[in-house]
DNA sequence: CAATTGTTGTTAATCGATTTACATTTACAT
DNA sequence: ATGTAAATGTAAATCGATTAACAACAATTG
């Protein structure tokens, strides 16, 4: 690896004329620039970004860290961050926790040691609190996605979960089903909870019982979901309809639904939750009515709010809600 | 953000003093290094990683280069990565080009700026040559997956896509199977090439004539596997094996055969490749026959050949080779 | 007691870039 | 010929850490 001063004694120059070539700056004359060109090119050489960044005091790169990165749910969120990212003449580094707190704390307190100009984290589980408080303490900009810190001066990207499920709830209801099921998500993350209390709300506005049976608590993924509806089903129980907290527990259910010789939407209406279809899915399953959420713009807000914060470091911190699109397909009218 | 000075001067030390603390070092008297420890926690103090790496020369840091980050097939291969690092006390950068040949440079070289002390790429196309040739020139260590790069003294991990191809077909055949279709993938990708190669390998080295009708061609996600199946059953052509070159592939073929009235494996028997079988295929699919590709000893094996390449840069380059193993389920005996 | 060893501390060089302040040269108008 | 402005160049400070070299002093040893 070779340095500037290198190139700038192969070129009999200064080091401040290297610079201003690699800069593309004025007062260089044309033989000089030719010069330190070819000395550059013949030598491969790459000016050191950590030097740059260092002396500039700014890295025009943005940190990204996510519980998970090979999910089909956080492509259009990713894709968001990115699109926006190039706009705005960012680079974006990513990194994974793999849901592990301390590899996440550990990778945050990296990015914040000056390598990054700013801090996405994504999380909505409860036990990242610390965590983010600890960001927050260290004064560098960030925007927390999904996440939710009460009491604390910092930027959020949010989705309005209660009313999401309120107001999906809310459709069935309308429909005339009453006899509503909702699979619950891990009750560790907020937004789990947020959606129950949506769906309870909802109830409750239109007097409609709540039931022991009303609720499966379940995760956010597939297998669960067709046990406790299985489960459910074989106990005699019968819904008329079924919110689930997330595509993929709607699809566990459904699958209970049609094992147990269920047709859906003739029998059993079914919404879904967060849009996260892979297009594979429309082979064997009916399509999904659910709600979308738009991970696409939350992404390129996210990081439209960071470089703001980035630029402007005094300004109060924004928080922006993102609302749910019901989108209609085939397993509720 | 405050730095070492700042925290001296506070502590009226010198600068030394506090980074011996900071890296826990002897020649810090008891009672100066629990003032320094006071000082550093009531200022919040976070050391400049940039300053840090600048004078030490090294990052502990290694970049991956991915077409994609979302995708279920990436899984294993980055939690091999992902493992190895943490085991060899190296933090892991990911960034995504989406295919963008141009992207995929940007962030090459901004790894290669001195941000990272070597670079994984990810890349099985053929337009990535000029990229990877780009690298090896900055004599950065670096080690290509699934990439191909002949006359080039780089470290590579691959898999034997060609003997992959050839036993999956060579299995087939010496099940009976004698009338046996392969879809295959992009043509600009090297695999795509490398197990057409060997299916055509196996055919002829079991003296089956491979026709017209023998080779569907097609990528390797879903969608046109399921049209190009289709159009060849509505041809009236009927095998009695196919190869898939991929999983995603196969399930594509899957779909046309059962529209068709077609029975698996009882009508035809199928093999894919990959073993990207998301766990909630199996409910609505068969379990699919496939060659297993190592991903996450893949992703081991690269950080294993990276480190080793960071702390002795004057080795040759090595080529590790990984086999791919059979994987019987229902799709074939 | 002198010599040696060990501990604790400081100063200054270093990593590789950018940038300010200033020096030199050239061109042009007066 | 003189003064001024513009263009081109250099030297040195700076960013924020680490570390080699050395100084000062206390403790140990013969």
């Amino acid at each position: 690896m070779s340095t500037i001063s290198e190139i700038a004694n192969k070129a009999n120059v200064s080091r401040t004329l290297v610079s201003r070539v690699l800069n593309n700056k004025p007062g260089v004359s044309p033989e000089n620039r030719k010069k330190i060109l070819s000395v550059i090119e013949e030598t491969n050489y790459v000016p050191n970004g950590l030097a740059r960044a260092l002396v500039m005091q700014k890295t025009q790169t943005i940190g990204v860290v996510m519980d998970e990165l090979c999910t089909s749910f956080f492509f259009d969120l990713i894709s968001g961050l990115q699109d926006a990212a190039e706009e705005m003449g960012y680079n974006i580094l990513f990194c994974s926790s793999r849901s592990h707190i301390d590899i996440k704390q550990k990778y945050v307190d990296y990015f914040a040691q000056g390598r990054t100009d700013g801090i996405i984290a994504y999380g909505s589980n409860l036990t990242d609190q610390q965590l983010f408080r600890s960001i927050v303490s260290k004064s560098i900009p960030c925007v927390l996605v999904e996440g939710n810190l009460s009491n604390c001066n910092v930027n959020m990207v949010q989705l309005d979960n209660f009313k999401g499920a309120y107001n999906a709830t809310k459709h069935l209801i309308e429909l005339g089903y009453h006899n509503i099921v909702h699979v619950t998500g891990d009750m560790n993350y907020n937004v789990s909870l947020e959606r129950l209390n949506g769906f309870v709300q909802a109830m409750q506005d239109f007097r409609i019982p709540i039931g022991q049976n009303s609720i499966l608590y379940a995760d956010y993924y597939e297998k669960l979901a067709y046990q406790q509806m299985r489960k459910l089903l074989e106990a005699g129980i019968k819904p008329d309809a079924c919110f689930a907290g997330a595509d993929k527990a709607a699809f566990g259910a459904i699958r209970a639904l049609l094992e147990m010789g269920y047709s859906i939407p003739k029998d059993i209406a079914i919404i879904g939750f967060d849009d996260d279809v892979p297009e594979s899915r429309d082979i064997v399953f009916p399509p999904l009515t659910t709600m979308r959420q738009p991970l696409y713009e939350m992404g390129r807000a996210s990081v439209q709010m960071l470089v703001d914060s980035i630029k402007n470091p005094s300004q109060n911190s924004q928080i922006k809600m993102f609302q749910t699109e019901l989108i209609i397909r085939k397993t509720c009218p």
